[in-house]
DNA sequence: CTGAAAGCGCTTACAG
DNA sequence: CTGAAAGCGCTTACAG
């Protein structure tokens, strides 16, 4: 900056003006300044301008998801760039990999870059670790999960709600039978998700069957090995319910290769390309809504919003293609 | 800092030797240091730091891509960031949405944040606005399609060669009236693609027909319709080659819901879940290897490597899952 | 309308 | 081993 105000013959602080389009420059001296920067090719130093600003804003926003690869987070990570984008600011991703340590890490490297504010599916149980910066007035909105500890906003999914939908729709085909297949039980989606399906047996007078649930799956194969060993049980489930994308993907395989996807019942659990096509019964989360929905609470805490922190619960959606809707004995 | 150095009773210099863990301050001195930081919960200013530093890195790296939400787009970035993760530096990213301008925006928005290098995933055919930066010696890698104007690395799949595999397929199964399903071609992977397609018919002696070639579909569904009118010629099409993600989807589709997926071959490129369910022939792409090469391309320019430009050819690899080996008249 | 001085939070280059 | 001074590139708070 100080090469172009030498070259513009004019002081620094009028080429921050032009720069920064401030007005009361006079015509002259903006064009003058104008040309310098062409011809030396000035790009602002963003950082070195925030350090000395007094609202100090990075324009910058830190987004913690799962796996940035997952459909889900991506998907998260679209909605939130979306609402970023129209306000000319950039966000910085990253993957936790349901690690605590990681989800630290991660964190303390957006709050040293200095994010003006932070998006996060928290893997840990605990981000009393981000309480200094929280109480220091650094907007955060949690999503799919809420915080644990701290006192911030929340966008979420009706986790319950959406596998109860699902459990129910199966319990009026006909089906009293109804295998659980469930991610990892430390996720609190998983929880929220085993409790919609638990108290959809309850309202059904069915009762819980351990025998036919499965915590924990981790992956695909995982989901596929625990599907087929339950069908192969004296008394199997006619109806599977699947709590998770990977999960579901795993037991679509499995119902395939066993080809028993015409006669066992199946409602799964998040959206999959070709699903439609292959006619598999599914509960929507509405991720671009919750993804803008974050993005729009965390600019408006940015913009001095002070309402109290607030939990918003996103619907889900039950959409029928056909596996879901396989009649059960009881119909 | 300052308030750190007050409360441990030592100058402004010795924290920032702690803080950084430069070698050279006597244990005691260490240990009131680590207090202060401690109870003051001091988090560094990593962009105060990189102003008066030498080396000026900001241990951040833009990537730029079609689209963060897309399987390709989701699966490099993620690919990215695991070499990223490991030197401790962020990935910034952003979605052009195959838009020149914002690919422009969001290039300089990143070089104003002085990212040390830039991956990306060009959307126009000229980032010349970019060349000063290069100049001055920024890393730049290109991913998918190669640069234009500017002279850098670059990591491509073999687009033609990944094509022409894939027709040479169809025509082995005895196939010879194959039609084309194609994206945009203002986009370059198309333009290769395509070629590939010419290129098998061409060695095969089989004469190009316009009628059953369609380019520019932008979506699945315009996809869908373009393979049923297809199909509606007087002389259909026995095969099909898809030259996208998307345009795969498409197709998949429709030869579902026309029940011709058991009559009508078909290839297609890039990976979609299910799609081995469905037992879909398909031309992968190692999403994961393009990524991870092009970071630590990246990383070593960044490193001082200033070896010639290189252009970097990932092979793609033919999966045969079934839709591609249905046996065409001429077998 | 214009610009010189001071300062943002840190590191460099130096002196002790 | 330790720290005071100067400076990174910019903006603030002023004075003219």
């Amino acid at each position: 900056m100080r090469d172009v105000a030498a070259l513009a013959g004019v002081g620094v602080k009028t080429v921050s003006r032009v720069v920064n389009n401030e007005p009361g420059v006079s015509g002259a001296l903006v064009e003058r300044v104008q040309r310098a920067v062409q011809q030396l090719d000035f790009r602002p130093n963003i950082a070195a301008s925030n350090l000395r600003r007094t609202d100090g804003k990075t324009m910058s926003v830190g987004l913690l998801v799962h796996d940035v690869a997952n459909p889900f987070s991506s998907a998260l990570h679209r909605a939130v760039e979306d609402v970023a984008h129209s306000r000319g600011v950039v966000v910085v991703a990253g993957s936790v990999h349901e690690d605590q340590l990681r989800e630290r890490q991660l964190a303390w490297a957006f709050v040293s870059r200095r994010v003006d504010g932070l998006i996060l599916v928290p893997a840990g149980s605990d981000q009393s670790y981000l309480i200094t910066e929280r109480r220091a007035g650094m907007p955060m909105v949690f999503v799919d999960r809420p915080a644990r500890v701290l006192d911030a906003d929340a966008v979420l999914s009706a986790h319950d709600q959406g596998a109860r939908s699902a459990v129910e729709h199966l319990i009026a085909h006909g089906h009293r039978r109804i295998g659980y297949l469930g991610h990892p039980i430390v996720i609190t989606t998983a929880v929220d998700r085993y409790t919609g399906y638990r108290d959809a047996l309850n309202r059904a007078g069915i009762p819980l069957d351990p025998a036919i649930i499965r915590h924990d799956l981790d992956n695909s194969e995982q989901a596929s090995a625990a599907l087929a060993e339950l069908l192969t049980l004296p008394d199997p489930p006619t109806a599977f319910f699947a709590s998770q994308v990977f999960v579901t993907t795993g037991a679509i395989k499995a119902l395939r290769q066993l080809g028993r996807h015409e006669d066992v019942a199946f409602v799964g659990f998040d959206d999959i390309p070709l699903a439609d096509v292959l006619g598999v019964t599914l509960v929507l989360q509405d991720v671009g809504r919750i993804g803008g929905l974050a993005a729009e609470v965390l600019f408006r805490r940015l913009d001095g919003d002070d309402s109290p922190i607030h939990r918003h619960i996103i619907p889900t959606q039950l959409v029928p293609r056909g596996s879901g809707e396989i009649s059960g004995p009881f119909r």
